[in-house]
DNA sequence: GTGAAAGCGCTAACAA
DNA sequence: TTGTTAGCGCTTTCAC
């Protein structure tokens, strides 16, 4: 059913049905009604296509996700917070469309993208310390928000990021707190930025107890299970080994784990782990109290967040640039297990 | 720039120009190469909604994600598999429009999409032992892919997946052969096919050693880290307790191994556990070489064929149905580490 | 081999 | 308050 069907059953031109359903004042109330209920009951939607082509608006969003090709990993995270930005994006009538890019051709997909009138904006995910996209962006004039900050910020830009320095930061004093100082990070790849601002929270905490930041307790790279698993290893077979490890990912700290199991070394006896990511917050000492709190739901609330932030900034550019930082919920400093050993 | 430019700064109507882009025969040589040429300097690309308005092809197809409302978690194999389906997307020219759908809403998603012609055909993911959705999409005549199978099959319908039930009759298999007779399943949500057919894998083993199974030994429940802690840790505190887990996935993983820690209890001695998923296969009995087998190609994979499927599908109705069954690359069972103890 | 013209389904001036 | 008309940018039939 078409708008031009939907019309002639009715009875009315089709430039009156539109208005009717498209809440115009000057449709007299009976006929909205009547219009409204004949559209409902013909499960009439206007072509999103048509209508686009219309409006000039393509009532979509691009979310474009850089693709790793070594490991071939999509970040976990993403999910959760696609699942947020996707709910505004209902509620305000637009579709999403999902582009997965190689890091070698992100420029043609942008252009692309944008020649083709194919979304009214992207989210940026996953930015570098150094993000030539930005001024790309600019360049054509596709709106923006970035799910994340950069470092080399020369121009103003909209953004949403969690405090990811303020949060390890934070994670590296609660193992301060417990008595370690030989504390390892294994960290997410240190060109993205949020890897580099965990890092440098990490060396914030370190140097604020004066304490020596060890580089060979520091590492980063993409973050799967055999990363963690192998640092680990090769940290444990020292015979100076770190007494605790900050892990970057839930995945990382279960190669962590299997590492430490064959090294024969127990946790909370020789040993603690600290996870953190966006999802979740972990702490074990491996005692005595439930020392895990998901909070995933302040990923899906940051999606929401940003996909709000730039279809206000759609309708009205005049706002830019916006930005917000939230503060990760690293509830774990509450936890009240006992501290285990020195080393 | 759009046609009506490119065409006027050529000297030629805008059909020619439309014709040579497009491929069609009947262009001279020449002015092909010449409208090209033309048309990559000004870096035009077609109006996507144009296009598609004119041909009645959307060249965008809909991945629908439901979301267990629960626990509000995506399932994290989602995004390797999106990852290779978006690929052949590309190759072909189409978009992926992705929709996060709460269960309660579903057929309104379905039918909306159809209505707006924002999609040429969908992926059905995550698919039920009982699902409604494949009579709706077979209804309002939207071609569709399952990624995953049913169990209720009184109609065809075109899918791919892997072969959970067999991948895990091999992974309780394996444990068998260590000689575990006092194995836990802990699995996903048994209303979930995927589920529903890695339990039947599991009890095919168990049935054929003859072996009793223990219903409570077996759960069954959204894949989340807690679950997975707090099922093992209640099996663990039992006089009689599992020798092994089989976790169907990582993350549950990642839970069990925290009970197992917390009971006192030591990987490989009084202990085994198995991680199957999609995404990856791992065996840890504690030990002595790397067991673990990274499989997340096959996800991607899976995702590059039910995409090609699908556009097969779109392009020619006359092939349905179609399907194709994946084996599980359960290479674990390959490991040569030591048996682990018997309770 | 090329072009004119109609039409895809909708919105939005402009008239009435 | 309603209708007429002209696009939006492309493809496609039909004529030359």
């Amino acid at each position: 059913m078409n708008l031009k069907q939907l019309s002639e059953q009715l009875g009315l031109s089709q430039t009156t049905v539109s208005r009717a359903l498209n809440g115009y004042p000057e449709v007299s109330e009976s006929t909205r009604i009547r219009v409204q209920l004949a559209a409902a009951q013909g499960n009439y939607r206007p072509n999103s296509r048509a209508m686009s082509l219309a409006t000039g608006r393509a009532m979509s969003i691009g979310h474009v996700v850089p693709l790793a090709h070594q490991h071939d990993v999509v970040n976990p995270i993403f999910a959760e917070f696609v699942a947020g930005a996707s709910q505004i994006y209902k509620q305000n009538g637009y579709e999403l469309t999902l582009t997965i890019a190689e890091t070698r051709n992100e420029e043609a997909i942008y252009r692309n993208m944008a020649a083709k009138c194919a979304v009214d904006g992207v989210i940026v995910h996953s930015p570098k310390r150094v993000e030539p996209r930005l001024a790309l962006l600019k360049e054509i004039g596709l709106p923006y928000v970035v799910h994340g900050r950069v470092s080399d910020s020369k121009t103003a830009y909209n953004w949403i990021d969690t405090n990811n320095r303020r949060a390890f930061k934070q994670a590296t004093q609660l193992l301060i707190d417990l008595g370690h100082s030989d504390i390892a990070l294994i960290n997410g790849d240190e060109s993205l930025n949020f890897a580099w601002l965990r890092r440098l929270g990490f060396e914030d905490a370190m140097r604020e107890n004066g304490l020596a930041i060890n580089p060979t307790f520091m590492a980063s790279a993409e973050l799967t299970e055999t990363f963690g698993y192998l640092t680990a290893e090769s940290l444990l077979k020292k015979a100076h080994r770190p007494s605790a490890f900050i892990a970057s990912s839930y995945v990382v700290a279960l190669g962590i784990r299997r590492a430490i199991g064959r090294a024969g070394l127990q946790m909370g006896k020789d040993l603690s782990v600290i996870i953190h990511d966006d999802e979740l917050s972990y702490f074990d000492n491996g005692g005595a109290v439930p020392q895990f709190t998901a909070t995933r739901s302040s990923v899906r609330e940051a999606g929401m967040l940003t996909a709000s932030m730039l279809l206000k900034q759609i309708d009205d550019p005049g706002l830019f640039p916006q930005s917000s930082l939230l503060e990760s919920r690293l509830t774990v400093g509450l936890s009240t297990g006992p501290a285990p050993a020195r080393n």
